[in-house]
DNA sequence: AAACCGGGCTGATCCACGGCAGGATTGCCG
DNA sequence: CGGCAATCCTGCCGTGGATCAGCCCGGTTT
């Protein structure tokens, strides 16, 4: 009998499906478990030789800081999410990363993951789509702070939240938890926290979405795709197109 | 005697020594050289199975459009830079490619690059590195618009433009020629012209820069350094750390 | 209980940047 | 040489979002 899958697995089974053996070698990598607390930084930024890790449980954000203290979160990792993938390859983090909450996360080893790779070709694949995937969600967020007014910002970004949840099981349609405080959103949005509060109260108010202690609940899903211009594309598209 | 090196021979080389066999490998993969105008898009947003190219001369600009017409650059490539690599692997374009110049490009074949992956793998580990400075590109691009002010901003974008134009021999400490208009400047940080216009002006009186009939002439590097806050890390860093 | 702290919420004011509208330059083409 | 189309440049005004300042609430510390 095997474990429960991972919410990795789940998350790359979404793309191709994935045999047992594959599951076997999958669930392999997450020997080495280790837990942080929340708001203790993993990583200093340009420190050498950081380990790469699984995200197994709760939540974390990768931004850069500027001189004048403020920051920009890059990215949002959640269940299912790698950790520093690129850091290792490139054998300095370029970033810091914040637990958001207290988290779970499997430590992955270079030669355990060249290793699964040289035994299961697909499981490589699967891995490199998540990569890709990431690389997606960076350039539309490069989008949205660019092009997109305070209010579609949100919307799309909470929107992806949603999408990306719903594949590792952590949301449904209607809502989902969400620890990120409105300084989180703000860093990510390129917005003020303040601003933020405003916008969600508009959102609220417009029957939209609700945020409310650490909970989303979606409401109008499509008045928010709309409002958004959310192309859930770049998340799921062409699994099975790729080889 | 082996023919000039190409802007990509001459980028890899700044992050490892390549060898005369290497080398030739490389130079094998800019057969089927193409030319295409400037102004007509190459790649259209959706369409599968595009081809990946590399560079060899002029510009082009990858972006993405909105539904209110507006657009976000997301970044520019030079000589020397793979053009829809990502594309290839996930078998679908995910963005247009807008030739700035007239250009002439190699196309490279999934399998040509396979095949000089396998017979030289340090050509693999450059070319990954060379992808993975492309991303912490579009990374720093993202803090930039995020939270750097317009100013910054315009320093930042043209400071890098001006380190990866050195690399592959298209400019130096003084300046480059720079065939973007304003318009494209705008839409790569998230401005409208107008304002990049009036951004331009505000480093020339400051006596920072001067960017005038597609000439680029910086004035006081330090000046915009500590202006832009630049930390060229993300682009020239620790190429000998990796292995 | 008092003090404190992090987070949410709101109003008032300010300013960086967008939008519009028109004029000046430049380069290209017949 | 004149005409046309980009592109550059500038002034004026409007606005989205930042900043500042403060209040409320629930949880923790003492």
């Amino acid at each position: 009998m095997l474990p429960a899958p991972s919410a990795l697995a789940r998350k790359l089974c979404s793309f191709v499906a994935l045999s047992e053996d594959e599951l076997e070698v999958l669930a392999g990598l997450h020997r080495r478990r280790r837990s942080f607390a929340a708001g203790r930084d993993l990583t200093l930024e340009g420190q050498p030789n950081q380990a790469a890790y699984i995200l197994a449980e709760g939540w974390v954000c990768s931004y850069k800081l500027l001189s004048d203290g403020t920051r920009q979160i890059v990215d949002v990792q959640i269940p299912g999410d790698f950790l520093g993938l690129r850091s290792v390859l490139l054998r300095t983090a370029d970033h810091n990363i914040e637990p958001v909450t207290a988290i779970e996360a499997s430590e992955v080893l270079e030669s355990d993951l060249l290793h699964a790779f040289a035994t299961t070709p697909r499981l490589a694949t699967a891995v490199l789509w998540a990569a890709s995937r990431d690389e997606a969600m960076v350039v539309e967020h490069l989008v949205g702070i660019g092009r997109r007014d305070a209010l579609g910002r949100t919307a799309h970004f909470l929107l992806e939240l949603s999408a990306r949840l719903i594949l590792v099981g952590r949301g449904t349609r209607e809502g989902f938890a969400c620890p990120l405080t409105q300084y989180h959103l703000g860093d990510a949005l390129g917005l003020s926290a303040v601003h933020v509060n405003r916008v969600l109260r508009e959102l609220r108010e417009r029957g939209l979405l609700t945020f409310q202690r650490g909970q989303v609940s979606i409401q109008d899903f499509r008045g928010l795709v709309e409002l958004a211009e959310f192309d859930s594309a770049y998340l799921d598209h062409q699994g099975p197109l790729l080889r």
